[in-house]
RNA sequence: CGGGGUGUAGCAUAAUGGUAGUGUACUCGGUUUGGGACCGAGUGGCCAGGGUUCGAUUCCCUGCUCCCCGACCA
């Protein structure tokens, strides 16, 4: 994309009323747009790189046979009144709004209550699960107070997938798998070695659920967490009890701040006893479907990136969310010569297949430098004169700073193999 | 939801009971061109309603907004 294209610019200065550090560079970096509190808009390349997280969520979610869907945001009370949660006194997040003819309908929150009820006209038999169903949804939760940047916000994006299963035992096996699954989604962002599979508390039908915390100081949780053992407990349940479930005592957990990034959590048959999703087992009797919820932020996740990632100069991202692997960077363009050239590279590496954000426009190096690092692009390329006329490529990587150079041969052939 | 703050130009800020200054951004001209350049000129502003007052951006009240601390986050 050219960079004289974009509709979006950067600031200097972080707008007053922000104090994240997540928040203020999205925000200078024109990766995001506050509407107000606790609602943030997505511009271009804050939305590429959220699409990119959510690619790779879809992908691990589809390699464990998840099966995408999207459910409405509108909310039917009489299915949530079959679980007790339309209740203002059960839940105090709701969003609720009336049709035109009076009725009072909810915005979702989470998608239990409607997911199960639609399961009921598929699910019939043993037969029919396990099952894995999952949706990237806008959730609308009236939060009481927003914080924390894009980390807390009142609408937002959230991967949440439901598991069916015949029964307990099944479903401990789908619980596993999903949990593995996360893991790999954490360790393909780059923030696996700091996130935890932590013990929270759990529900009627298990003893814990299992957060995934990771380690930051923007965090809202405080987690217990054995490093050596990769153990984390989180600061409701950490007491005598669970700490001798766990074998680990007290003095060997470290505690640390934390943001959640996901949760998988055990539901057993409480909603489909509610909600009627009965299937025919083997013996020929009904018996209630045994299930699970799991869920994902895409944007907290973003923001749990910038607040980890991010230096002085700005933000920086992994390559495997970043909104362009390249930002090409054209100096002296005020010379139709080099102008010509860069324009070329720049038609090059479209057609090598790398993404790239060219910046053409006739700005001063040190601007473009600055937003550069503002924006966080893993590789920068800058093209001169001087590398014109050396026949050689300037390449930065943003997180380490290292440059190097490479022949144009060089550039297109192993720019995948960029060490970092 | 309890407590405390806040609101001045696109953004960041200053002063003030007599209609507001600076930086940045933007426009124009010129000089520049490898780390957010320099010179000159220009455009642009007091959250809303009510009150006090000769006069309110300023003081008072109400509302709204946004932020912080706490609670909450199933």
């Amino acid at each position: 994309m050219r960079q004289s294209r974009l509709f979006t610019r950067t600031r200097h200065d972080a707008p007053a009323d922000e104090v994240s550090k997540n928040a203020q560079l999205l925000i200078r970096a024109g990766f995001v747009h506050k509407e107000m509190a606790g609602a943030y808009s997505f511009l271009p390349l804050g939305l590429k790189t959220l699409n990119k997280i959510i690619g790779i969520i879809r992908e691990e979610m589809d390699g464990i046979g998840g099966q995408e869907v999207t459910l409405t945001g509108l909310q039917d009370p009489s299915v949530w009144e079959a679980t007790g949660r339309f209740d203002d006194e059960a839940v105090d997040v709701w969003f609720k709004t009336k049709l035109k003819n009076d009725t009072e309908i909810g915005l979702g929150f989470t998608h239990e209550e409607p997911m199960t009820r639609m399961m009921r006209e598929h699910l019939l038999s043993h037969k029919d699960t396990p099952k894995l169903v999952y949706q990237f949804q806008t959730k609308f939760r009236n939060e009481t107070r927003a914080k924390s940047g894009i980390m807390r916000t009142r609408e937002f994006i959230m991967k949440d997938l439901y598991s069916f299963a015949k029964n307990e035992d099944e479903h401990q096996k789908i619980y596993q798998q999903v949990a593995d699954a996360y893991h790999r989604i954490f360790n393909r962002l780059g923030i696996g070695e700091d996130t935890y599979q932590t013990f929270a508390s759990g529900g009627v039908f298990s003893k814990y659920s299992h957060e995934f915390q990771t380690i930051t100081d923007a965090g809202e949780d405080v987690v217990y967490i054995n490093k050596a053992r990769k153990l984390a407990i989180n600061q409701e349940v950490n007491n005598d009890e669970v700490r001798a479930d766990l074998n680990v005592q007290e003095g060997d957990l470290e505690a640390l701040p934390a943001s959640e990034v996901g949760n998988i959590f055990t539901l057993g048959t409480r909603f489909s006893e509610a909600l009627g999703l009965m299937i025919t087992n083997e013996d020929g009797e009904k018996v209630p479907v045994f299930m699970g919820s799991y869920g994902i932020g895409p944007a907290r996740l973003m923001g749990v990136m910038v607040e980890k990632f991010a230096d002085s100069k700005g933000i920086v991202w992994p390559e495997a969310v970043a909104p362009f692997k390249a930002h090409l960077v054209g100096l002296n363009l005020e010379d139709a010569a080099v102008r010509e050239y860069a324009d070329g590279v720049y038609e090059a590496l479209k057609d090598n297949g790398i993404e790239v954000l060219y910046d053409d426009r006739d700005a001063r190096p040190g601007e473009k430098f600055a937003e550069s690092d503002l924006m966080g692009i893993p590789y920068r390329i800058i093209v001169s004169r001087k590398t014109m006329e050396a026949g050689v490529f300037e390449i930065v990587t943003r997180k380490t700073g290292d440059v190097r150079s490479l022949s144009e041969e060089e550039l297109y052939r192993d720019f995948d193999a960029i060490p970092e």
